[in-house]
DNA sequence: GATGAATGAGCCTTCATTCAT
DNA sequence: AATGAATGAAGGCTCATTCAT
């Protein structure tokens, strides 16, 4: 079963359902953590099922791991050079704490990759990342030569946006035993202030 | 061994040694991810010597984490409410980012450890971080009322310091590989970086 | 499937060339040493549809086995008492040779179930093999009391028979490699030797 | 626990032991069909106990086969070009059959390995068997040029030492049930039937 | 007649831990 | 204070077999 395009509707659906399933569990405890007898229980499947499906543990790593810097960057992608300048950045912050809310699991899937060393998405870092990382820095640069925006480092720009918005993904647990019962949903609260913060950042005028 | 205090030197020496190299095998695997041999291989040691000095692999892992907590609340504490509003936060910035200079291990033990749903740091964290969180959410708000920084959500302006900060320990990989080698040490930039958008994010005398 | 008589022409196929594939493997690897996986592979057929035609991995190994003793006592049952003693014997070796180039795999089968002490052929042996060695013992004994040949233990003379020709198709691999590329089929070569000894071995009028 | 030299006393006598159970499994089932639970039952040991002293399954195989071929080289070594040719031919005979008798296990492991491709010892049977087949086919076509021993093709000569001799080993399941009970040791016989037909290959007057 | 889907049992190996010295 | 020796439990993966279609 190494079909790139899982023929029929069950191969479709326990394909999904396995790497939802491994999502779960690599996310909270990273490849070496994680256990096909997690993964198969998650998923309401045997382990040698599992493995009927995807030829090893590492293989379904890999496949959700693949997807993952492609739709990690496509937010960046749609920085546009052409927009205004502040409304582009703060949409960008907007996209990424979007992502934050709609898939955690993902943010600390790519969390636990880096903090091991990024053994397998490195090359990706290395490479496309970098270079889409470079092209946007020039955008920023010029806006800041322009006036459009206040002068500050793009790429440290472009961490602080990565580091403020996937933290309320990463360290969700934290935040909100942190905030108490009281404020079940952190993400109203932390869009605006980090509009606020943003706003104030990039604001051009200042000293 | 279950005495508190090591007698002998050579303990003392040894009690180290094996801490230092669990801190370099947890931060990096986590806990489920790292292995004992590892460990011993670390710290030039015995597996069965290692675990004649701690009771097991859990002990280990918990008087890590155990100090923890305590390091990573300390600059917060020095937060003085009698002292500049905006200097007290800008020097609770730079100790956090001095901290994941010097301490990125014990960082990014941390972030292991709320990435896993912090079954081990939890109540600390409900108990003694959320309390102190909200001392300091007190000082700020007054800060905010008595107009020496821009108004802002003291909880997330906190989160923001963490994360900013601490992303410079925790994704340090990805960092280097986004700078590249002719930016060897990201440090300084971060430090300028960080000091320029928070001095803008408070400045008090803004829209 | 358990129909001893196979119905249409594709099942009749599909038995055989399920055979041929189990042939290939079990003679190399012995029963525990086979997959069913590399018989179905070898067979260009699934796993399940191997199971349609036969019970069991250990039925097509029966299968296997049932027919081999009959073939491998054939050869010896036309030693013909009535004939020319010499002449019988080395056709009777002749037999066995051309045996080892035509089937060596079937060789190579009866060559492991002995090894790994014979637990599916021994009664075969203990029962219809021994009467057969028997009876012709008594038929050599007879043609060297008659002093048609040379005395010689004629159980022991079998034995030579089998293991003189048998070697060809058993150690093929060796006796290739130790012969090198330049004498590409050794059996010419074993042919003409077996031919000289058993000669020298019978020629009756020796000391 | 890779060192070549066991240490310690308990070393010593666990790595034979094991050795020795291994010989058992792998000698009957081949590499492929023995488990290491059979050779840690048969050892009396547990599995990861077997594991604390080989590294792997095929570890101790290898250390198995590795001394293998030199015992199984070493009694051709000794034919000596200076000696009584049919007197060291049959010497050489008394040998292998000896080697059978004491080390059948030993024969039937290397069997089992030429049954299966030679996939571990190739190399050493294309390299050094070879290789001294070579040099006393020379001897051997010497010393029938001298009219010292009747014309043979010195190849298969050796080739039917081999054969014969392990015949006794390999089948031995073989040919005890064909003799019966009541001759329980085949070897004598087989020795005098042995000396018996080389004399009459190898005695030089003939036609 | 054939195959996709599924699994209990087993296999090799690793791991945390224990015991004896 | 330290390590060689040992193991039950678990981990990733394979295998023969079954079931449904």
């Amino acid at each position: 079963m190494n079909n790139r395009q899982p023929k029929t509707r069950i191969q479709q659906k326990n394909t999904l359902v396995i790497l939802e399933a491994a999502l779960d569990v690599f996310s909270q405890f990273g490849f070496r953590g994680s256990t096909l007898d997690q993964i198969a229980k998650t998923a309401g499947m045997s382990k040698p099922n599992l493995l009927y499906y995807f030829a090893s543990k590492e293989a379904i790593h890999t496949v959700l791991l693949e997807g993952l810097l492609e739709t990690w960057l496509e937010p960046l992608h749609k920085l546009d050079a052409a927009g205004n300048p502040r409304a582009e950045i703060l949409a960008y912050v907007h996209r990424k704490l979007q992502m934050s809310r709609d898939f955690p699991r993902e943010s600390r899937l790519f969390a636990n990759e880096i903090l091991q060393g990024a053994p397998r998405i490195g090359p990706a870092i290395e490479g496309e990342l970098k270079k889409l990382v470079e092209e946007k820095s020039i955008v920023i640069d010029r806006w800041i030569t322009e006036g459009k925006i206040a002068p500050v480092d793009p790429r440290h720009l472009l961490f602080s946006i990565w580091s403020l918005t996937q933290h309320y993904a990463d360290f969700d647990v934290q935040v909100r035993m942190v905030l108490g019962e009281e404020r079940p949903d952190p993400f109203p609260d932390a869009e605006a202030f980090l509009d606020t913060i943003f706003t104030r950042i990039l604001a051009p005028d200042q000293k």
